[in-house]
RNA sequence: GGAGGGGUGGCUGAGCGGCCGAAAGCGCUGGUCUUGAAAACCAGAGUUCGGGUAACCGGACCGUGGGUUCAAAUCCCACCCCCUCCGCCA
């Protein structure tokens, strides 16, 4: 979000720069809400300042046994005068905040124009597809023979999108939390977090999933929670109106939670197997930057997260989102895509993306500069990875002609040193 | 859930409804002193909104939101959070 005042002072160059990502926006009305704000400002606050210096007189010919009647009765009109102008004042500032709130960011420079993924940009590969001597199965397939997924008992004590996973499926994906987590903290230099799995609505609007998107989160019904779609929400929102010092910074956690997503819209899409569910692990990455340094970040970042795929030996490429494939909150976004035999293409696995101070300005989240000044850091934030999405990846490419799967080297201590997961 | 206590500046902790953005101590920053450091002494220092090129001026902020009053950190109400005891509970 932007700050009232510097929508104010440069909204038209806001607004081209934002082009069709800023089509909903109700430019003119923002424009005059914001005005209405700062004359109503200056109003009420001169109107105060007489108010002050009435009641001091009050004290003074109170003080001098001066009769005070007079100026009290004018000082309580003004007081009814103050409360209204405070009304409207209130009502104008939060209709434009609100306006404000439902601002997505600017796109950096370097984000490749476009309107959907078609349009995003490739940037590396790493690895290569394993040939095949037979017609690879699907996950699903593979997983459910295999007796370690089990979508219909899922169906049956929850619903659509969960799955149950069992026996050395279920260690499968305990085994990738712990390797993931193992690997940000003691290489990566990551600080791990175990936060509440449920925010309150100011950590949503913090990072930007409100006021524009409750539609897609699970909400409480008797409480004003909400369950976290990532970690990024807990984990950024950790530093909610804070200043930081300066000698903090760079600040970074790593956090394994449970993500939960009401996937509105998406019907039809990806409906079997593990891609998309409505509740899923993940291992977040959350860096907090200074502004100058966060594009550097952003590329460290993704470099963390694309070692998770390079120790387990899985095939992925990296690309660049254009403008019209980009989240709301961010500046610039990096898209890990694995490898997937089945379907044969490339699937999300990843996102890294920089927030530049679009979600610390709506959160508070600050930090002391050098000279003295505070100044609203860069969040960053980045899949390191999606745990179903990984296992579904391994068990695609680590799948033997038998039906049976190998298990990734970098696993097995985590496994028990079991090496593959075969019908048992 | 029941009973009681409490939420004030980086921390500790004062604060008769009016001259309180808020004492004091600690910590912090600058200076004096010192070969250097410590100590001592002096000075400075919150966040935010608005006006102004600026110096500066004005408003708001004592958990949050309402209310009473000419005037609220101080009084009233609701909510949130923390602490103690009881109940329940992994």
């Amino acid at each position: 979000m932007y700050d009232l005042r510097s929508l104010r002072d440069n909204l038209d160059a806001i607004k081209d720069q934002l082009g069709s990502r800023g089509r909903d926006v109700a430019w003119d009305d923002l424009r005059a809400l914001i005005e209405a704000r700062r004359s109503l400002t200056v109003m009420v606050d001169g109107l105060r300042h007489e108010l002050k210096k009435g009641s001091e007189d009050v004290a003074r010919l109170k003080r001098e046994k001066q009769p005070a009647d007079a100026a009290m009765a004018q000082m309580k009109a003004l007081g009814d005068r103050i409360q209204v102008a405070e009304d409207t004042l209130r009502s104008t500032e939060e209709r434009a905040q609100d306006m404000a709130l439902r601002i997505p960011n600017l796109p950096h420079g370097s984000v490749p124009a476009g309107k959907d993924p078609a349009d995003n940009q490739e940037v590396r590969q790493w690895g290569s597809a394993h040939a095949f001597t037979f017609t690879p199965q699907a996950h699903w397939d593979l997983g459910e023979a295999l007796g370690i997924l089990d979508f219909e008992r899922a169906a049956k004590i929850a619903g659509a999108r969960f799955a149950v996973l069992t026996g050395l499926g279920a260690r499968l994906e305990r085994a990738l939390i712990n390797f993931m987590l193992d690997l940000h903290t003691t290489r990566h230099g990551y600080r791990e977090v175990l936060p509440p799995f449920m925010v309150n609505r100011a950590a949503m609007t913090g990072t930007g999933q409100l006021p524009k998107f409750e539609d897609d989160l699970f909400k409480l019904r008797d409480d004003d929670y909400f369950l976290i779609p990532t970690a990024e929400v807990p984990v950024t929102n950790l530093l909610r109106e804070e200043i930081v010092p300066d000698d903090r910074i760079p600040i970074r956690y790593a956090a394994y939670t449970p993500c939960f997503r009401r996937e509105a819209g998406s019907y039809g899409k990806d409906t079997r197997g593990l891609i998309r569910q409505h509740q899923f692990n993940k291992v977040e990455l959350v860096v907090f930057s200074r502004p100058e340094d966060s594009y550097q970040e952003l590329e460290r970042l993704t470099g963390h997260a694309e070692a998770v795929l390079q120790e387990l030996a899985l095939p992925y490429r990296v690309v660049t989102l254009c403008t019209g494939d980009m989240g709301f909150s961010a500046a610039k976004t990096y898209d890990i895509e694995v490898w997937l035999p089945s379907q044969n293409t490339f699937r999300e696995i990843s996102s890294c993306s920089n927030f530049e101070a679009f979600q610390a300005r709506r959160a508070g989240i600050r930090y002391r500069r050098k000279d003295g000044k505070t100044d609203f850091l860069h969040t960053l934030n980045g899949s390191g990875l999606a745990v179903g999405r990984t296992l579904v990846a391994i068990l695609e490419n680590y799948q033997q002609p038998d039906g049976s799967v190998t298990i990734p080297p970098v696993l097995r201590p985590y496994m028990g040193g079991a090496e593959r997961i075969a019908k048992s």
